[in-house]
DNA sequence: TTGTACGCGTTATCAA
DNA sequence: TTGATAACGCGTACAA
């Protein structure tokens, strides 16, 4: 348990002033170059390691980015996670991460940890059921940037980064069209979100431009489970006529649903066609494959926690930009191709 | 652009000393209870949020883990930082989280901002490549507590929590010849870490128990990925005589060989039969599905914390605590199921 | 080029 | 029960 070393220490053990060791450390133009080595010298030697707090206290600033993520476990958010640490390491940042588990309440806990800890900015995706942005006007009225990315919403002082769900959606759903799908199902959740508001409304959308009629009980409201994928199967087992077409907004749930009705012998593609979302690794293993839609995670987290350092940097001004959209693309793979069209 | 409450503000507010109020936004016994109300009161009206840096520095406490993790996007080790996460967020501890993406130059420098945040306790899973421990010599000699998971070391100042590789691979190895297996091959990666030599271990002592020849090239270090999957099959189909049996030391590797194999007209499991490890989704979808062990990732990220959080509050003491084992269980399933036993 | 002196916001100590 | 004061370690305006 040795006593940390401080500038004073270095000060005194080569009789100069604070002032100076400080100078020294911090790269400053003004302190000689031979004085600067001596210092960094015995700063090594000494094992001498600056302090944060103290540093972040007069400075006013934490050199911290506050993440806020529904889940930490699922394959698209690991890697948004991964990205967004990456580009943070890069950049001397580090990343203080919270997990909303989808609840407000502890999405509200979670902004509060970030405000106290001062980060010097907010990334945020947001839990299904969120439905105030109280929580984060502390940050706003203070200057702090917001982020939101993926689980977008509109606000005036905050950028988003998403992908453009609706175009996604739409290009999945004439797909299905295309391979001669008449009654198509789409497996979605809470309409509180973003993503999954613009994806149903791409999803009418392409039902009205292939003349196909939208039926409400054609849409189910899940939590994209596993559970939910399963408890899906079971409903779409049930319908009379059965959906002959199945758009899933994410993988996992697609999978699940897939296997449930394989289970109970339908054909895929030929008696349903099958489209997810998210490329998770699972859409590339199940058989037949999984036409799905490319989200680029890892991308995401990069240019979030890029965005934010520019904007912290006066590079740039997040208060201008509104939206950063990524590209996203529809992988076309078995589940959905259908070797005769009816 | 607002400036910060602080508690002169409050106590000048209520002309009363900042002592006073910083004791009752503590909870300190010693204040009248009216008082305490009032400044509570105020508090909350103003807007008042603690500095936490500045209460840092004077505390020299951070109630902030650090994270090191070799990768945040692979299943498994999403699922640790999930638990982990889960668990500091109940102790109010926060989580300072860094990847070293398999290299020991990025754990060094994510080792020294850990230190320099002055992070109470540190997590570390180690990089592939890592063969010195000096970058944690800091915190021992500090007395910060440094805890391994799942990629540990040996160190008599620090507790390691691990499942039973040894056992896992030993009863894998073991379930491959039940099910009539003569020429079982190994894949798995650097034999630096304990994971992948405890498990290469518990492979060979099956073999011995199961009178099979060890044959050196029939372990393959490889760095456990998608692409080394592949490769591993293509070598494997070059191979005379094949292997019957394929122990690896991940799904992902297993699968994307397993898919490799198949596509070269191998059946599975009665050509080859196939055990991975860490029970990833994937492992559920392919097909047959994988044999695999079950690795209780998020438990082992509850239990790191909380084994850290009890020492840093003097519950226990992990530096006396050598070793914590997880449960691991071998889940059979069709990839290793042989119908007819040779 | 170097140094003096103070402030960042909190908490611990001691005294009243 | 409350308050005055110092200290945590660093960075910076100002002075030399």
């Amino acid at each position: 348990m040795d006593k940390d070393i401080t500038i004073y220490d270095i000060a005194k053990e080569l009789d100069l002033s604070p002032t100076t060791v400080s100078r020294a450390l911090n790269d400053h133009p003004a302190v000689n170059k031979n004085t600067k080595q001596k210092i960094c010298d015995i700063a090594a030697q000494m094992g001498y390691r600056s302090n944060i707090f103290a540093s972040n206290l007069r400075k006013q600033r934490t050199n911290t980015i506050g993440v806020i993520v529904p889940r930490l476990n699922s394959p698209f958010m690991s890697s948004v996670m991964a990205g967004m640490e990456k580009e943070a390491n890069n950049a001397d940042y580090n990343l203080i991460i919270t997990q909303s588990l989808e609840t407000m309440q502890k999405e509200i806990t979670n902004a509060r940890t970030m405000f106290d800890s001062r980060v010097d900015g907010l990334l945020v995706s947001l839990a299904y059921e969120t439905d105030t942005m109280d929580h984060f006007e502390p940050f706003i009225s203070k200057g702090t940037p917001v982020i939101f990315y993926d689980r977008v919403i509109e606000h005036n002082q905050c950028t988003s980064i998403v992908i453009d769900n609706f175009q996604a959606a739409y290009k999945a759903t004439c797909h299905l069209a295309k391979q001669g799908c008449k009654r198509i199902l789409h497996l979605t959740a809470n309409q509180k979100r973003n993503v999954y508001a613009d994806r149903l409304k791409g999803y009418r959308y392409a039902l009205i431009d292939n003349n196909l009629p939208f039926d409400e009980s054609f849409v189910l409201i899940t939590n994209l489970s596993e559970e939910a994928g399963v408890e899906a199967a079971q409903q779409i087992l049930k319908m009379q006529p059965m959906p002959d077409g199945l758009f899933v907004s994410n993988d996992t749930a697609a999978v699940s649903c897939m296997r449930e009705l394989q289970k109970a012998g339908i054909m895929i593609p030929d008696d349903i066609a099958v489209v997810g979302f998210n490329n998770d690794p699972i859409s590339r293993v199940i058989e037949p494959n999984l036409t799905t839609v490319n989200y680029p995670g890892y991308e995401m987290g990069e240019v979030a926690v890029r965005s934010l350092i520019h904007h912290l940097n006066g590079l740039s001004d997040i208060t201008i930009t509104n939206t950063i959209t990524l590209r996203s693309e529809l992988i076309v793979r078995a589940s959905s191709l259908r070797t005769k069209i009816e």
